[in-house]
DNA sequence: ATAAATGTTCATATTGAGTTCACATGAAAA
DNA sequence: TTTTCATGTGAACTCAATATGAACATTTAT
């Protein structure tokens, strides 16, 4: 079950909204301002907040600094009044992760509340994307668009090295010393083996490249 | 984190509920009356109450019946003066879960809590669905458009935590930590025998398929 | 108590990730 | 151009991880 934090003081904005989300499938908590926010989300799981900028005693501001210091990770969808470009720049700057501008449309509330719980989702199993790629560091998954590759462990592991310091230029004892342990001998030619490996198994893919430098080593070039 | 809701307007009572329970590691709440107690469970997400019955205002009766009716499916642990036969009679009618006679004895309380989460939570994840497939917990059954299947429980539960995260990587070890227990030390390799045994139960099946990682455990692929 | 079902262990076969090797290729140095 | 040397590549090899059949142990049902 999903719950959602509803902080606004207008009584009937929240009334609706809380309809709104409810009828959505979602599970709805309220506050009148920030204080009481923070109170709820202290006693109770809450997965999203949305909050009023401008509200009585500590407003949305304070509330999302206050959340940002301490370590809950929630996703916030600001709710400022008008167009009030001041008021936008300052909520981005606090840590917001969306804003939607008064007078509300329940169907963008709606599109956005998925949106950035699909993204804050993601975010918690973790791992690392480029452009349309995305590697998953505990399923050793290479996901594209239409594909969904299942690499064996050092394999991925270099994959998701080179990938996450693209253009960086990694010799073959740096990559050996980092994925196999300082320890352990084996041959530096292994690398080779499994950069060609890698390199036959991702030859269709557009987005990126594994480019040998000379008397170097290798790196990762994005392309497009 | 368990947030369990306390009513009781007897001060000292509660005070030493919410004491003991927050010992046993639940995060607690607390209200004086079955009205207080709903405007809680509105704003929070609560996933236990224990409450007594005789208070003023809106009693436990009162308050479990409220609760029956909206769809909140919240176990209740009922707290009945003295042997009052009628009382237990009635809170049971109107669906309390589980009941205590005053004088409440602390350890019997956490037990009683314990067992109803447990059972709750049982009860709200006791289904799985995959496609055309269902897994029941309680009849340890597998059904598919054209047959059902009837699993040994350990091969059911293995199959259950599979499915109910697909594609996630499960160790042999975090397999046996949860459906075997942390303290019991039976060998690893008895998972493979259990893998062994669900793939040729289901070998025929087309909607999933256990893949072996090698070096790290399973995971369940969805197919079609 | 006995049989049947479930769970565990064990011995052996099979597999495949990781490694090595031998030779091919191609860039840079001479 | 020729030579040299780093890298590419296909294939073989190795060995630990896994699969599997069957025996053995334990629990549950009859």
């Amino acid at each position: 079950m999903v719950n959602i934090l509803v902080v606004e003081d207008d009584r009937n904005l929240q009334k609706l909204m809380k309809a709104v989300l409810r009828q959505q499938g979602y599970n709805v908590l309220s506050a009148n301002d920030g204080g009481e926010a923070l109170e709820i989300i202290d006693k109770s799981h809450v997965d999203l907040v949305i909050s009023d900028i401008m509200m009585p005693n500590m407003n949305g501001f304070d509330l999302t600094e206050a959340l940002r210091k301490s370590n809950y990770n929630l996703p916030i969808l600001m709710i400022t009044a008008k167009e009030t470009l001041e008021d936008k720049r300052k909520g981005f700057l606090v840590g917001t992760d969306d804003y939607m501008v008064k007078p509300i449309d329940m169907d963008e509330m709606g599109f956005r509340v998925a949106a950035l719980l699909r993204r804050s989702r993601i975010a918690n199993e973790a791992r690392l994307s480029i452009g349309e790629i995305e590697l998953n560091y505990d399923t050793l998954t290479v996901k594209s668009k239409e594909e969904s590759v299942l690499l064996p462990k050092k394999e991925f592991y270099l994959l998701f090295k080179l990938l996450s310091y693209p253009k960086q230029i990694f010799t073959r004892q740096q990559i050996m010393d980092e994925i196999w342990g300082m320890d352990v001998d084996t041959d530096e030619r292994t690398v080779d083996v499994h950069i060609k490996r890698l390199r036959e198994k991702f030859s269709h893919f557009e987005e990126f490249e594994i480019i040998t430098v000379r008397g170097l080593g290798y790196k990762v070039e994005i392309k497009i």
